[in-house]
DNA sequence: TGAATAGTGTCTATAAGACATTATGGT
DNA sequence: ACCATAATGTCTTATAGACACTATTCA
């Protein structure tokens, strides 16, 4: 195999030593990390957002991100910037979608590969205006086709969702389609983003076990719940949800104490079974 | 808005005039299609390589792709690509994955986003050789944990799976790991962009109606479920999988004219009712 | 004891999965 | 009449959804 040659006759090392990449221009390449937290309670649903410090987008919100270095892969430069922001390693992270508009910045072509992350919001220590960039955590408030972002700062970013049908190749489809007013606050195509993102974790929430990792070792089934609800954006019927996951759980036999309340839940572990849906 | 300055005191209009991208190194930006068809018979699935002429993996066999021009959007290159291999136009196509990986290049780093399509074979005509690329298409042929691909000019092109069990961060999963020997026949990790696609084609299968768009106006139900078996790579059974469809079918009320064989099919469309999930 | 929270029972409708049976039409 | 293909029937099991009911504990 080492003896093939090219037109030219060369060798794949001989090719390789005289290879120089074509001087044509290049985009950007850029990773930027939607990360979901939930709060303490449980009950609300929170992206983070950094606070622009210059043109364009001045002080609009956008998603944390950055260039990709040339020795690190998509998933690294993702994992470096998730931990440069919020100090969290080993984090379940995916990858959502690749953004490559010709004009989506308007300083210059960038592709932009975003990835998505889970965590619970205490595991972290982001507070707005604490280091060079000026960080927030925002609520996510999906009420019929509109979006409100609210901040931990009290600023509201909206944007609003429309479904629309596609008919393409003779394939019928529904597709969320985003748009946003001139003076939302978001920054870029960041909102599309955050959308694409949104229902990307909802339908893992509903098929996988996603969630699951954000639970401490010990719960109630009324917390788990809650997580799920919020996550959802839904209520859910007691009974039907526990039915649902209990094969998934394994009781500790012990309850937790609790203050004010009344009666006493029960506490659960996950059963460390791996079986999946990926 | 448009008064607000930067800290150099600049507006958006001058910082955008004075700006200019930095000269530090690029990725090359590209794309890849994994075009998957469908033969006449409805019984192969195949997808669309070309044989390389150059180093590095001269004489593998890689999907059609190329550079991402500074004027068009990830999808445009995909389609402009698919268009200049097969001629379609207007084909349903979607974002597969994006791969960074440093090295998966060896001439320079490229970052590349796979797009993905579906045809009927006859619909494009590529020959083997007949221009400037070697083109040819291979029907997929997965037998537990092996892939094979068989070309239509009698090469076989071979990668392994295998199934591991992920545990990131409190989640666990499945993921499906692909491997190839030295002397596969396959360029770069291109085996894992088809495995993907497989897998993504195979759930789209299951779950949405993508494989409406590879029937003709009108067709029969055993053609119909012998699409399904060839895609899914399984048999289904007859009842369960005409209980499962006929919501999305209305009978034309005449039968199809059979040759050899016994009895007439009824013959089916599709009902124009758009509603599915994306 | 009653209010608030935790937990269970049950009924319906629907879907998936596995087989068995009937129907049609050409030779 | 036979046989290959097309089409329908039916049984079991599992799951989603909706709602009503019982249990516990604090004040």
């Amino acid at each position: 195999m080492e003896e093939l040659r090219n037109e030219q006759g060369l060798t794949e090392k001989e090719f390789l030593q005289q290879y120089r990449p074509g001087d044509y221009e290049r985009p950007a390449v850029t990773v930027d990390i939607l990360v979901f937290a939930v709060n303490e309670t449980l009950d609300a649903l929170k992206i983070l957002l950094i606070r622009r410090k210059n043109h364009p987008y001045i002080q609009c919100w956008a998603l944390p991100g950055g260039f990709v270095e040339m020795d690190e892969s998509l998933e690294e430069a993702a994992r470096r910037e998730l931990e440069e922001e919020t100090g969290l390693q080993d984090i379940y992270m995916e990858q959502l979608f690749t953004f490559g508009e010709p004009g989506r910045d308007p300083r210059s072509r960038v592709i932009s590969t975003a990835y998505m992350a889970l965590i619970r919001e205490k595991t972290v220590n982001v507070q707005a205006g604490d280091d060079a960039a000026d960080a927030c955590w925002f609520t996510i408030r999906q009420n019929d086709s509109e979006m409100e972002l609210v901040g931990d700062n009290g600023e509201i970013l909206r944007y609003h969702i429309k479904q629309i049908p596609m008919f393409i190749g003779g394939v019928s489809m529904i597709q969320e389609s985003v748009y946003k007013k001139e003076d939302s606050g978001i920054a870029f195509d960041h909102e599309k983003v955050i959308q694409m993102g949104l229902s990307r974790l909802r339908n893992k929430a509903e098929y996988t076990n996603v969630l699951f990792g954000l639970m401490p070792e010990e719960f109630t089934l009324p917390e788990l719940q809650k997580l799920y609800e919020t996550v959802l954006g839904k209520t859910l019927y007691k009974a039907n949800f526990r039915k649902k996951i209990s094969r998934y759980l394994e009781p500790t036999g012990t309850k937790k104490v609790q203050e004010g309340t009344k009666r006493s839940p029960e506490l659960y572990r996950f059963q460390d079974i791996n079986i999946d849906f990926g």
